[in-house]
DNA sequence: CGTACCGGGATAATCGATTATGCTTACTCG
DNA sequence: CGAGTAAGCATAATCGATTATCCCGGTACG
């Protein structure tokens, strides 16, 4: 009925760091959010090690949990393997995706057009329902590649990118993110493997590049 | 000095379930554990929750843990997600190796060559030095792609698979992995990078097919 | 003046017991 | 005789307290 605490912390706690509310390195004490979510220490810890375990946080033994260390390093390096991995993955896509396929690209495709980007004009952060719509458009083009293990990766890579472009200033200049959307989404359903893996990696690259040191 | 409860459980729990000692779906009970192990149910818990981390158990909410279902589907997909992601670091490294990764991959593939497949005559498991041989080999040849992020990925996907070929029925007719293995490093050494990517598909790709229905 | 040693305080790790939950089985009612 | 229900049992989840470990500051010695 009512969700166990161990999941309610959980979820609360992932929330949190993926928001930033918690800078990288910073020490996530067990004793600290038992207090404040009224919760034992093994709820706290259990939570922890759920977050190490998607790589939301890092387990240092005998001192305790902390923000992963993000930087421009970690960044790059996310984007590359995005970049690697991705545009393979959806060529396995286009080769096997169905009508039903297409059609969920298109809704994604669609509700991602309309989100706006940002909450407020000027607001560096974008706004949690176009990154879900964001994170939703480019992993429905994947799904179609019928392999759990490729998407788990997919889920994996794009969350620890969440993180760390929390904490990476990037900037895009003049960049046009929706046309390159709509790009892909073309040539996927158009399955153009060839266009469409390049167009993914360069999209992805873009997101490397457009790091400001 | 002597090593923490925690973690000892931790990897004693992760030996036998990457050895096979549990079934696939067998329920791992903390209170069998912790009473087998001589430590306390919050340790056994946490062993477990770390264990979830790596994909080597599963959390069923309220119903404890267990080892995670695996079978053919689930190999071939192990199967086809490395060799998706692989070839393509592959070529990373061979863009990137210096001679130092050159002598490394050489070292690697003298032990792995070196080392006896089985224990004895006629047994169906790989020796556990010839398993490490044979990871050490295909990871030192990634190794030089310079991204912890794929390298990760690779760790997880080959670690999966360990325990998904642990449960499935494997033949390899007349195969002769060795002389893949040696094709593999004399590409790479020659920096052939389509030809490396092409083998290392390839032989990833035979992996899966080696599978009795 | 720098370095090695030694408490004191904070925090992580562990424990044993308690509470809550889900499964099983026996019973009752239709 | 079958379906639904409720009690009992096994197990997971949670708690509060105890123990071990690490980090920091102070101090003595070279």
């Amino acid at each position: 009925m009512t969700p166990q605490p161990s999941e309610r912390v959980y979820a609360a706690l992932r929330s949190a760091v993926l928001h930033g509310d918690f800078a990288p390195q910073q020490p996530l004490k067990p004793q600290e959010l038992a207090t404040t979510h009224g919760v034992s220490l093994a709820v706290a810890r259990e939570a922890l090690l759920r977050l190490v375990g998607e790589g939301l946080a890092e387990r240092l033994p005998n001192r305790g949990f902390a923000v992963p260390a993000t930087g421009a390093e970690r960044w790059q390096q996310l984007a590359e393997a995005r970049a690697t991995i991705e545009p393979a993955a959806l060529r396995l896509a286009i080769e096997r995706g169905d009508l039903e396929w297409e059609t969920r690209v298109r809704a994604a495709q669609h509700r991602l057009a309309g989100t706006p980007v940002y909450e407020r004009d000027g607001d560096r952060h974008f706004s949690d329902a176009w990154s879900q719509a964001h994170r939703g458009f480019h992993r429905t083009l994947l799904e179609a590649c019928g392999n759990d293990v490729l998407l788990d990766t997919f889920d994996r890579l794009w969350t620890a990118s969440e993180l760390a472009r929390r904490w990476s200033v990037v900037s895009s200049p003049g960049r046009d993110g929706s046309a390159e959307h709509r790009a892909l989404e073309e040539a996927a359903l158009a399955r153009d493997a060839d266009r469409a893996a390049a167009l993914l990696h360069h999209h992805v690259s873009r997101t490397a590049a457009a790091l400001t040191e």
